[in-house]
RNA sequence: GGGCGAGUACUCAAGUGGUCAACGAGGACAGACUGUAAAUCUGUUGGCUUCGCCUUCGAAGGUUCGAAUCCUUCCUCGCCCA
């Protein structure tokens, strides 16, 4: 996918605002520099961020040069763009911490290697060491009050009344708007990527260049995006989805593309994946002819989740997937169901727990995960939600050695599509 | 610094001395129907050793037989004045 950078965002429903109609021109020479922000305001990034990680990408297919701008500095302020709180401040220690654990994914989804390679940057350096005096003298001054307080991001802390905005939030523009400078001036960065949210701080930038370095520089925004309900991708259920192993584990990033509404699933392709237009247009037409195979979910789920987590990663999740909900979960073989249940969550007993009538469903969904109180769990179960080992489970319904599958295994399913295992663990049994 | 007002469960939002674990709405979860979809209908939504008990209404004290409701101090936020 060579060339056209803003004809690809664009048909696929991402393209939101550029700066400049000499963009295209500018364009035309490969190998221009784009940075994008982000902002380690929490320790892991959530698919929320995925889509600008993958607009990145998509800036370097097209033969140019992604810049990722950790915000080291900026995080500790805080970016009151589309937010209508004014925030809590996070430690200096918190926000290194979390721009370490935030780092390794760039590297999977982006090429740090050969000609286009990208690069990675703390805003911190250059943005710390400012002497509060010199900002004023130098930045501040290109800066007018009265349209800062214009911006949308401002301006709606100012006339909402439940929430002000303090100097420190009202300043964070200024320090993006120094970022592009300095990226402008250091590197020759002349692109500046970012949410639809982002256009007023992008602006800024624009406007900072031109006045302190005469340069040209260009701002693309994408759209944001939302489910068909409206509502934001990758929250709810069972808590935000993270991009980090550590935080949701392949298998459950996979069941959640995988769970996408007919009405989404085509367009988080577009959104969420590199497939070619023509691909997504025949998942679309497999889907019309045959809704219930689900091929547009499918695609989805493999793909983002080989992308996030690698191919071996996302076959284990499939695997998983069919075993779980296509097969009988009885008749998996024991080292089909030990991988299953190594991608589970789950509850870890050891073999005297289950001695004589052993314990109850009812605790163990508890222990598993699967009902939040035990007050909970009972309201499962009485209104038939849980299953033990692919057989309905009552409020009495126990679990014992002899429920047990290959001697160490009882799978525990909530719902349509909660799975949890309750493992033994041989080492402390008997 | 002064004046006024607000802070209730995931969110919004009732409640102004007992009948309040706290109306209602949204969300979320579950059941039925399906395709691990959507829509629709139904149920649940503080915890537990569940005909009862325990902990919650910004925080800490106090008044009272009894407080989310009254008083004091503190914290946070908004508006206005300086």
């Amino acid at each position: 996918m060579d060339g056209d950078f803003i004809g690809d965002l664009s048909w696929r429903g991402l393209l939101h605002q550029t700066t400049s109609a000499t963009l295209a021109a500018h364009l035309v020479e490969g190998g221009r520099l784009a940075y994008c922000g982000f902002d380690p305001t929490s320790d892991s990034l959530t698919v929320g961020n995925l889509l600008p990680i993958l607009v990145l990408a998509r800036w370097q297919q097209a033969g140019h040069r992604p810049l990722v701008v950790m915000g080291g500095a900026t995080g500790l302020i805080g970016d009151p763009s589309g937010k209508s709180d004014e925030r809590q401040l996070i430690s200096a220690e918190k926000v290194r911490d979390n721009i370490a654990r935030q780092q390794p994914i760039f590297g999977r989804i982006l090429d740090f290697e050969g000609k286009n390679c990208a690069r990675i940057v703390d805003n911190a350096n250059w943005l710390l060491p400012l002497g509060f005096i010199d900002v004023l003298r130098d930045v501040g001054k290109h800066f007018s009050v009265n349209q800062m307080v214009a911006r949308d991001s401002v301006a709606s802390r100012l006339t909402a009344r439940e929430q002000g905005i303090s100097y420190t939030e009202f300043s964070y523009m200024i320090l993006q708007a120094y970022d592009f400078l300095h990226l402008h001036r250091s590197l020759g960065c002349t692109v500046q990527l970012g949410g639809a949210d982002q256009w007023g701080n992008i602006c800024s930038g624009i406007d900072l260049i031109r006045r302190i370095a005469g340069g040209e520089a260009f701002g693309i925004t994408n759209q944001l995006v939302t489910k068909s309900d409206g509502t934001k991708i990758g929250k709810s259920e069972s808590g935000a989805i993270y991009l980090n192993a550590d935080r949701t584990s392949a298998y459950r990033f996979h069941q959640f593309w995988l769970n996408a509404s007919d009405e989404d699933a085509i367009k988080f392709l577009r959104w969420y994946t590199f497939l070619p237009k023509d691909a997504i247009d025949d998942l679309a037409q497999m889907h019309g002819r045959d809704p219930s195979a689900r091929a547009p979910q499918k695609a989805l789920a493999d793909a983002v989740t080989a992308l996030v987590h690698g191919d071996a990663e996302r076959l284990r999740a499939h695997v998983c997937a069919a075993a779980l909900f296509g097969g009988d979960i009885r008749g998996l073989d024991e080292q089909s169901a030990r991988d299953i249940a190594a991608d589970l969550p789950g509850a870890m007993l050891n073999g005297g727990d289950l001695a004589g009538d052993g314990r109850l469903v009812l605790d163990l969904l508890v222990d598993a995960g699967l009902a939040a109180s035990k007050r909970e769990a009972r309201g499962f179960l009485e209104s038939g939600a849980v299953q033990l080992n692919g057989e309905r489970a009552s409020v009495e319904s126990r679990v014992t050695v002899a429920s047990l599958l290959h001697g160490s295994f009882a799978f525990l399913r909530r719902g349509k599509r909660q799975w949890a295992v309750v493992r033994i663990d041989s080492t402390l049994s008997r």
